[in-house]
DNA sequence: TGTTTATGTTGACAAATGTAACCGTAGAAG
DNA sequence: CTTCTACGGTTACATTTGTCAACATAAACA
């Protein structure tokens, strides 16, 4: 459990870690070449890019011979839903709901997928509230303009 | 229809947003006003990050005697949709049914927004697919640790 | 064993971002 | 009318990020 700052991953680092959390561990050599079928970055761009994973503590690096092999520290799920949960923390409370269906609708997901949302959905229906609150404006007369229509 | 740059937007910039949203328009003095209610940003940040958001074609503004009043270019709900589909992008595809369920799982919703998207999950059990593939490894040999276990 | 090569380390640099002080001017106050 | 002040504009600066080239060294090879 490494207390570590996945949503300091940039973009670009991001890309890194999907080959790296797909194949489990890899050398920088793999890493390249894999990236480059995708980006025309430099072998020193993503070598760049590997050291500061590894100084950010999204890597850690074990020795093979002269080499390096990387691995995460953070499993990609766990990343994944840190990264979500943060960033629907930024948006209003009161229209989350639409955003995920809208993004449910765009879409493709597995039978079981679905399943699996229909369970957790099912359950929360017999606690859930009628309304909730748009939290944009930090408390006192939230003048919400939006909230009242 | 402004094709303005959503994904261009900071978080601290997101913040301003949400308030001018969530006002429908506002002056400069209101912004900064409820922004500190929350953040310790002196008056000179968020008149930079005001401009910024203007630079960014992310807000207007209209002259009311020598105040400016902002006016969003694009909707919330709009923002909030590219935003959470550029995140989306970026995720292996193999998994990010399981990153909405634990999406779902920790959020507060409706009871109006689980029935629609109850509805959208219907509808699309009828045509999901067993399995999806993971993406994370540009084609060719996708020797996916994962897929194949 | 001297040379080429692969791999990791450093240093660089422009653009974007977070954060803020300073300046000028149209009104408010005196 | 002079002074003060609120508001927008301009400039500034340290970090972070995207992108690299140059360099050092252990290995492989001639």
């Amino acid at each position: 459990m490494p207390d570590v700052h996945v949503d300091k991953m940039t973009t670009a680092e991001w890309e890194l870690m999907r080959i790296i959390w797909t194949l489990g561990k890899a050398g920088s050599r793999e890493v390249i070449e894999i990236i480059q079928r995708k980006r025309d970055w430099t072998e020193s761009t993503i070598k760049t890019l590997l050291s500061r994973l590894v100084k950010k503590e999204m890597l850690t690096t074990t020795k093979d011979g002269r080499n390096f092999i990387y691995h995460a520290t953070v499993p990609e799920q766990t990343a994944m839903n840190e990264t979500v949960d943060d960033l629907f923390d930024s948006l209003c409370n009161m229209k989350k709901g639409a955003v995920i269906t809208e993004l449910l609708s765009n879409l493709t997901l597995t039978k079981s997928d679905i399943e699996n949302m229909q369970t957790v959905l099912a359950d929360k229906l017999t606690t859930a509230p009628e309304m909730v609150e748009c939290d944009c404006i930090p408390v006192e007369g939230t003048s919400c303009n939006q909230c009242t229509k």
